[in-house]
RNA sequence: GGAGGAGUACCCAAGUCCGGCUGAAGGGAUCGGUCUUGAAAACCGACAGGGGCUUCACGGCCCGCGGGGGUUCGAAUCCCUCCUCCUCCGCCA
């Protein structure tokens, strides 16, 4: 959400910013007009309802007093009646401006590159060698398929397309990466470690951006108004909704594992086959509260700690600065991590790490105080994947295959293998 | 699922039956001061917060007693509804 006195002041200004989103704006046109008709239906109730309370008291004292206070009570039966008329027509008024502001996209970072779509990200650093082998490599359901690592038909059976059973080792592996990477940042990172309901309500979905425009996009639990997270994101950036922290406790950073679920609405026929696109998948995610003026500083921090894990692993991979067309509704800046895959010869994303700035703390009501008297402000949210569990799991079987159809376990996973090097 | 009880400011807590100087008593904590070599204790003083409208500003006003709605000239207090917590019973990993 954007701050409403920005939007007043600066209202041309802040169009211009959101036209490189290539969203649609037309709604935003509507915020003048319903900004100051709100503002005028708030001064004459509010008017009325300072005469009520005057004479209201008045009325008491002359009850107090045993005297009459008939033509009093005649009067203010009609104002009463005036402020409800008024105050219906607010809230409706009032209703559209809340909806109005909650499908407003987040204003683009100054840093953030313009652009009209991913062509348009721009690569800002690369790491790793990407291996060249004589053999012929094959993608990461063949490997698995061939090791009994996965079962995505008997999951289809079990419950439908795009999901899976991981069986063995293929488990073990993935069970791994998860005590691998939520030890890399609790204890190296210091990330305070936390796990999630993975059931959130409406108001938290709202609260981080998912909502009101992307209901699509979540699964909806049937009788309940809640929804299966899309990422641990959400549990964790509400996890201090409405609370208003001191400064001691900034900067705050916490890592999730979580199960994620994602109904992929408009994704049919995209990425069928393997790991990459699941209706459920395991992701560790780290989140950060901090003070408006480090939260850049920490966006770079962040994203080191995702791209650490993938330098451990050994895994190639380069990072993309998200153009104005790719940054998604909420963030101001975003990175997204992509990882070497050799089956699609390209990079694939296996982490998003964003700057959403005051946008979601606006929305949720996350604030903090300089100073014990001081006026509350909202706090900056910053979250990355650190990193999407599957994806990473696909990356070393294509990136980590031997010509004899077997997989090395990466050094840094084997003591998480029970010592296994080798997967065959 | 059944039967009860409760949500008041940072914390505890009165007020709710019988609506009106309660825009919320009283403690505790916290902050400032007196005393003291220093501290503790004691005493004195300060202590709703947050949001909104308006104003160049000082300030004024509106809303806040779990959320929402209603009754009333007027609601912490009456009514409806939702949420959360606690106790007992039932069921259950």
């Amino acid at each position: 959400m954007l701050d409403v006195k920005v939007l007043r002041q600066n209202f041309a200004e802040v169009q211009a910013k959101l036209k490189h989103r290539g969203e649609d704006l037309t709604d935003l046109n509507q915020f003048p007009i319903l900004d100051q008709s709100r503002r005028e239906l708030i001064a004459k109730t509010e008017e009325l309802k300072a005469k009520r309370n005057d004479v209201s008291k008045e009325i008491a004292s002359l009850k107090k007093d045993k005297k009459n206070a008939d033509h009093l009570i005649q009067e203010m039966r009609a104002v009463s009646d005036q402020i409800k008329e008024i105050d219906r027509e607010l809230n409706q008024v009032e209703a559209k401006f809340e909806q109005l502001l909650l499908s407003i996209p987040n204003i683009p970072h100054e840093s953030t590159p313009v652009g009209n779509s991913e062509e348009d990200n721009v690569e800002v650093r690369k790491w790793g060698e990407v291996k060249t082998t004589d053999y012929e490599l094959k993608p990461h359901w063949d490997i698995a398929a061939d090791l009994g690592l996965l079962d995505f038909e008997r999951a289809a059976k079990v419950t439908g397309s795009r999901f899976v059973f991981y069986t063995g080792l293929g488990a073990r592996l993935e069970r791994a990466l998860i005590s691998f990477m939520m030890d890399l940042h609790a204890d190296q990172h210091g990330y305070c470690e936390m796990l999630p309901p993975y059931m959130v309500n409406r108001t938290s979905l709202t609260g981080t951006g998912q909502l009101p425009k992307f209901e699509e996009d979540a699964f909806k639990i049937q009788d309940w108004d809640y929804f299966l997270v899309p990422t641990a994101e959400v549990p964790v950036t509400n996890f201090y909704r409405d609370d208003i922290l001191s400064i001691e406790q900034l900067p705050q950073k916490f890592v999730a594992y979580s199960a994620s679920f994602r109904s992929e609405a408009g994704s049919a026929g995209r990425d069928t086959r393997g790991l990459i696109r699941q209706h459920q998948f395991n992701k560790v995610e780290l989140v950060h509260f901090v003070k408006p003026e480090d939260s850049y500083q920490t966006l770079e921090e962040l994203t080191g700690h995702a791209e650490k894990v993938l330098q451990l692993l050994e895994l190639p991979y380069r990072v993309m600065s998200m153009c104005t067309a790719d940054l998604g509704f909420t963030a101001a800046k975003k990175y997204d991590i992509e990882v070497w895959m050799p089956s699609n010869d390209t990079y694939r994303e296996i982490s998003s790490c964003s700057n959403f700035e005051d946008f979601q703390a606006r929305r949720a009501g996350i604030r903090f105080r300089r100073a014990d008297k001081a006026k509350p402000e909202f706090v900056h949210t910053l979250n990355g994947s650190g990193l999407a569990i599957g994806r990473t799991v696909a990356a070393i079987l294509e990136n980590y295959q031997n010509e004899d159809g077997s997989v090395t376990v990466p050094t840094v996973l084997q003591p998480y293998m029970g010592g296994k090097t080798i997967i065959q």
